[in-house]
DNA sequence: ATGCCCGAGTCGCTCGGA
């Protein structure tokens, strides 16, 4: 069985970024891909230029905000969840899951949590509660889970090109990362940093500051592996190219391989 | 302490992002 490709990329708006999306699938050809930050209505997501290129797939949007989707190479994801149980807010549209090429995946969209302490601090920690208490019962369940997305949290300060001008940033806060590490000591792999334990590795450069230029970014989008698939883990890698396209998302397209046979 | 650069929405500006 040849290997699976799971790429989870930010898209931030896919009406102005349908172009670099269909040259990304074209050219990298995912298996399965986790999109967030759709900032689309439902009615408007570009399921015909998707088509054409060879994915199914199935979204969860909104006007404006948020909004995530699955897209499948020469199949349908199958949608096993969209919200989270009990969601705290069933207005924004942060997850969704399918089973696709034999892989249950859940597309995160973590709150940003912005500016810290505050309502939407307590939102995204409320959230990540509901993630927590939901993917325990994943990875209890014994099937190959892959949890990919943008988790708004930088795990540590190796992930970050300089903590200087963050440190009150939601996205680095001693409570994001606590919550983050909780998830991952129930047993989930972070596929990036396993693979390459001394790397610096960025997945976001913001728009600022000529910050892709000097390359000063940070590591937020996270593949997670269930515990049978974490040995699958064969590649992984972020597809740098995309963010130096024109009108580029602020987030590369980051991806893992899995030989499955193993 | 704040803006920087963007996309989306209602329109020549605000808001949210990270």
């Amino acid at each position: 069985m040849p290997k699976l490709k799971i790429a989870t990329f930010n898209i931030n708006g896919i009406r102005s970024r349908e172009a670099a999306l269909l040259e990304w699938l074209e050219k990298e050809s995912p298996d399965v891909v986790c999109l967030q930050e759709l900032k689309s209505p439902d009615e408007a997501f570009p399921i015909e230029a998707i088509n054409n290129a060879g994915y199914g797939a199935i979204w969860h949007g909104q006007k404006s905000w948020n909004g995530v989707a699955i897209l499948a190479k020469g199949a349908d994801p199958l949608e096993t969840r969209r919200g989270l149980p009990d969601d705290p807010d069933l207005t924004q549209s942060r997850y969704i899951e399918a089973a696709a090429h034999g892989v249950i995946v859940g597309c995160i969209y973590l709150p940003n949590g912005n500016p810290q302490p505050g309502p939407k601090f307590d939102y995204k920690l409320e959230w990540f509660e509901h993630l927590i208490r939901h993917a325990q019962g994943l990875f209890d369940s014994g099937h190959p889970v892959v949890l990919a997305g943008d988790y708004n949290v930088i795990p540590t300060d190796f992930d970050i090109y300089n903590t200087r001008s963050w440190k009150k940033d939601a996205l680095l806060q001693p409570e994001s990362r606590e919550c983050y590490q909780r998830l991952l000591d129930q047993g989930w792999t972070d596929a990036l940093r396993t693979l390459y334990p001394e790397e610096r590795i960025y997945t976001f450069w913001d728009y600022f500051r000529q910050h892709w230029q000097t390359n000063s970014g940070l590591r937020i989008d996270h593949l997670l592996l269930s515990a049978d698939l974490a040995p699958a883990l064969v590649g992984a890698g972020v597809d740098r190219w995309v963010r130096d396209l024109p009108k580029a998302s602020d987030h590369a397209p980051t991806w893992i391989e899995l030989d499955l046979k193993h």
